[in-house]
Formats: structure tokens, C-alpha cells, sequence
DNA sequence: AGAGGTACCTGGCAGC
DNA sequence: TGCTGCCAGGTACCTC
């Protein structure tokens, strides 16, 4: 389900309800997400205040003044924070407890995500250790991209979806930013000019701050932490609409499957 | 080292 | 109506 500006919007939907709030017990009814949570979340975790809320990639970082619960939401999970008394449904497998009054429900029907605890600097864990730059720092330009690029023979698409190469680009926004540079899903990344990497990395940032400043995309079930969905879907050129004409000339909007994953591309204005 | 395939899991939908 | 097969926003891990 989310992707980087899902994941940005969630945090910015909960850290208000989180931010210097001691948390009053965890409850787990699904352990097994893609790891077993693990024992401390409840040891530990479950009783620190937590300072404060940050994002790396699409990974949320609870940090306490003892240790980081990193959470991930895989393809399917969301955060809400909702009143205490609000029974649990189907698939809702871990409460944090907030005060008296709330509680922040991880839902995640298809436990592709993951809840673990890091006693360390939770940016050398494994996970987190080999992630590429964030997209919309400085360090993430065309430059660093032709640099990563030389000599490789992968398509451009799962180039960019790669976080080792940069961080927390999915199939939605990695559709939409070659759209919006004018590269074609296939091209191989080392066979992409200096000048087209930029305008590459431009639409890469463009694209994922627009969809964090309507509230992400809603394709099937993604909600903002108060429950309202995001508003991007309908900015999306390419991304679901095989066989609709392209936005910009006309033609037909084409599918392909490239490494088991739908890709939407306009033949006449991506090369 | 890079590239490609597989696995994890459930729900929704199209087609029969 | 009910079954089957396929598809879905992610990514670690395996093999070649």
C-alpha cells in the first residue's frame, strides 16, 4: 500500500497523538507479521515516552530514550489513532496505547510489514544500514544518479525502485516520475544522459511532494491517521490507465509487466 | 557484483 | 452462488 508520501502523511498524522506521550502497555493479538514481533516491544517499548516520530524510507522510527520500535507497513498496513474504546477488527494486530483516551491500531490484512525494537542507532541496523539517499534531500540529484547508473544494464523502472539506490520510490511514483521525465520503464540505466537524470530526479521529488501535500494516493484502502483518504489518485497521469489517452499527446497509455510488477508507460513520449 | 526469480500473506475481483 | 486464478501500494533472500 504506501509508499514514501504514505508513509510521510501517516507520520505527520500521528506524531501530534505520539510526540513526548508515555505509552501506557502495547497489545499484540497477530505477532506474526513478516518477522515475530519481538518480546521487548512489550518489555521495553511498551512503557517509554516516546520523543518523537521520523522516517527513513518507508520505515517509521518511534524513538525512546532507551531504544527505536521501527515499524514498516509493508503493502497492505496503516496507523490510526482512535478512541480506546473502539473494538479491534479483523487484521488490527497491535494497539499502543496513548493515555487514557487513544490508541494507535496497526492494521495490516496482509502482515507483509514488520514491528521490531533497536537498542542501537537504528540507522546501522540491517535494514536500515544499506538504504540509498532520501529522494527529496540534497544529496538525491542527477549526478548521484548517472554515478550509480555507469555501466548498468537494469531498466531504468527497477533502477529507481531499487532503496539501495534511492529510498522509498515505489511502483506508483516510479510510474509517474518517468512519465513526467519523458523515459521510457525499459531504458537501461546506464544508457540515460546527465541531462535527462536530472530532469529524472526533479520529477522524483516534484512527484512525491505533491502526492504528500494532497495526502498520498488512495487506491483501494489507504487512510490518513484521523481516517480521511489522500487525494492524489486523481493527479495520477499513467499509473493505472491502460488504454486511456496519454494526458499530454494523446496516444494510447500502454501496460507491461516488468519484474512481476505493472508498469504504465506512453510509448510516444517516453523513450 | 549485478540481475532475476521466489517467498511471505490476505482480500477483491473477473471469469467460468 | 461458488469456485479458481490472478492481481495488488514492499522487500529480503536465494540462485545464476
Amino acid at each position: 500500500m504506501p509508499e514514501l508520501p504514505e508513509v510521510e502523511i501517516t507520520r505527520r498524522g500521528i506524531e501530534p497523538y505520539v510526540r513526548c506521550q508515555r505509552l501506557g502497555g502495547v497489545v499484540i493479538r497477530q505477532r506474526q507479521l513478516r518477522w515475530p514481533v519481538p518480546r521487548e516491544i512489550e518489555s521495553r517499548f511498551a512503557h517509554q515516552v516516546i520523543e518523537r516520530v521520523h522516517r527513513r524510507a518507508k520505515y517509521l522510527l518511534f524513538q525512546t530514550g532507551s531504544g527505536t520500535a521501527i515499524l514498516h507497513l509493508g503493502m497492505s498496513g496503516s496507523l490510526r489513532v482512535i478512541n480506546v474504546n473502539t473494538p479491534p477488527q479483523l487484521h488490527d494486530h497491535v494497539d499502543l496505547m496513548l493515555g487514557q483516551q487513544k490508541v494507535l491500531r496497526l492494521r495490516d490484512p496482509r502482515r507483509f510489514g514488520a514491528l521490531l525494537w533497536c537498542e542501537r542507532d537504528p540507522l546501522d541496523h540491517p535494514l536500515l544500514k544499506h538504504l540509498g539517499p532520501e529522494p527529496l534531500s540534497d544529496a538525491f540529484d542527477g549526478e548521484y544518479l548517472v554515478r550509480q547508473a555507469r555501466a548498468r544494464r537494469v531498466a531504468i523502472k527497477g533502477f529507481i525502485m531499487n532503496s539501495r539506490i534511492v529510498a522509498g520510490v515505489g511502483n506508483i511514483y516510479a510510474n509517474e516520475a518517468l512519465f513526467s521525465a519523458g523515459i521510457h520503464p525499459r531504458r537501461a540505466a546506464g544508457r540515460i544522459s546527465g541531462a535527462r537524470y536530472q530532469r529524472l530526479a526533479d520529477a522524483i521529488k516534484a512527484v512525491l511532494q505533491q502526492a504528500i501535500a494532497v495526502g498520498g494516493t488512495t487506491l483501494r484502502d489507504f487512510l490518513r491517521a484521523d481516517g480521511t483518504p489522500g487525494y492524489f489518485r486523481s493527479e495520477l497521469q499513467v499509473y493505472a490507465r491502460a488504454g486511456e489517452p496519454c494526458p499530454r499527446c494523446g496516444g494510447k497509455i500502454r501496460c507491461i509487466v516488468q519484474g512481476q510488477r505493472a508498469t504504465y508507460y506512453c510509448a510516444g513520449c517516453q523513450h
